[in-house]
DNA sequence: ACGGTATTTCTAGAATATTCGAAATAGAAA
DNA sequence: TTTCTATTTCGAATATTCTAGAAATACCGT
């Protein structure tokens, strides 16, 4: 992942429709949802408002699209989310410790679930 | 971290020169840069300019700044980063393995360095 | 072919973001 | 106190983003 890709990835991030879609998206898995009904779940958002955002993920390269049958389904491209997880920890924290092995150590610690699985007991 | 804190950290690295004013201020350590430091490193980018971005950056939780005699010293925040990507990883992509074990086995596997030090030899 | 459903594209307006240059502020030095 | 250096704040111009509604496109069932 270059630059620009992560420019655009941030930029597609850093609006609260899109990320909340992103969420969705991503717990909706690898079948993805149709616009109309990742609209539904948007508070019912009009459609050409979501058009405009799932292009923004699209743009940004977070989510990819298909048709199928009259309804454009859309899914969370996890393995460029995996590689922007990667960019901002290699190229724009350069690798920092105090970022890095932080950000890991945290995940780990809390679980991937956020069920502290691993090193913590309820 | 919480959504609002995530969409001002993402707002904040998806425009170019902030994202490059990040990295900087990752690489020169916790003792920061002055103000005018940072400006001549962006192409000596105008004195407002640079005040604006890092302005950005500080709403955005990725920086933090202290007066210095007559400089302005930013630094990078770094817990702040880890938990951007923590959030990245547990929030945004909900733990998800092909996201987070994937960006953590190729973040390990290049190597923090980017030397590929684990696993692979030049 | 026709009508209905799903989504995008177009057009326009409002809100935000980015940039610049000039003026204001804060501290250091004489 | 005056002057110099470093940075922010202000005001205005331009560009980009976001939203809505209407029209256009694509597919499906009849």
């Amino acid at each position: 992942m270059n630059e620009n890709q992560a420019l655009a990835a941030f930029s597609a991030l850093s609006q609260e429709t899109r990320l909340k879609i992103t969420r969705l998206l991503v717990t909706a898995g690898p079948g993805g949802m149709a616009a109309g009904a990742i609209g539904q779940a948007m508070d019912g958002a009009s459609s050409s408002r979501m058009s405009f955002h799932l292009n923004q993920l699209e743009q940004g390269g977070l989510v990819t699209s298909r048709r199928e049958g009259r309804s454009i389904v859309y899914s969370a491209d996890y393995s460029m989310l995996a590689k922007l997880v990667e960019f901002l920890m290699r190229d724009c924290c350069q690798g920092h410790p105090a970022v890095c092995d932080a950000a890991i150590a945290a995940f780990a610690c809390g679980g991937p679930d956020g069920n502290a699985s691993r090193s913590k007991q309820a």
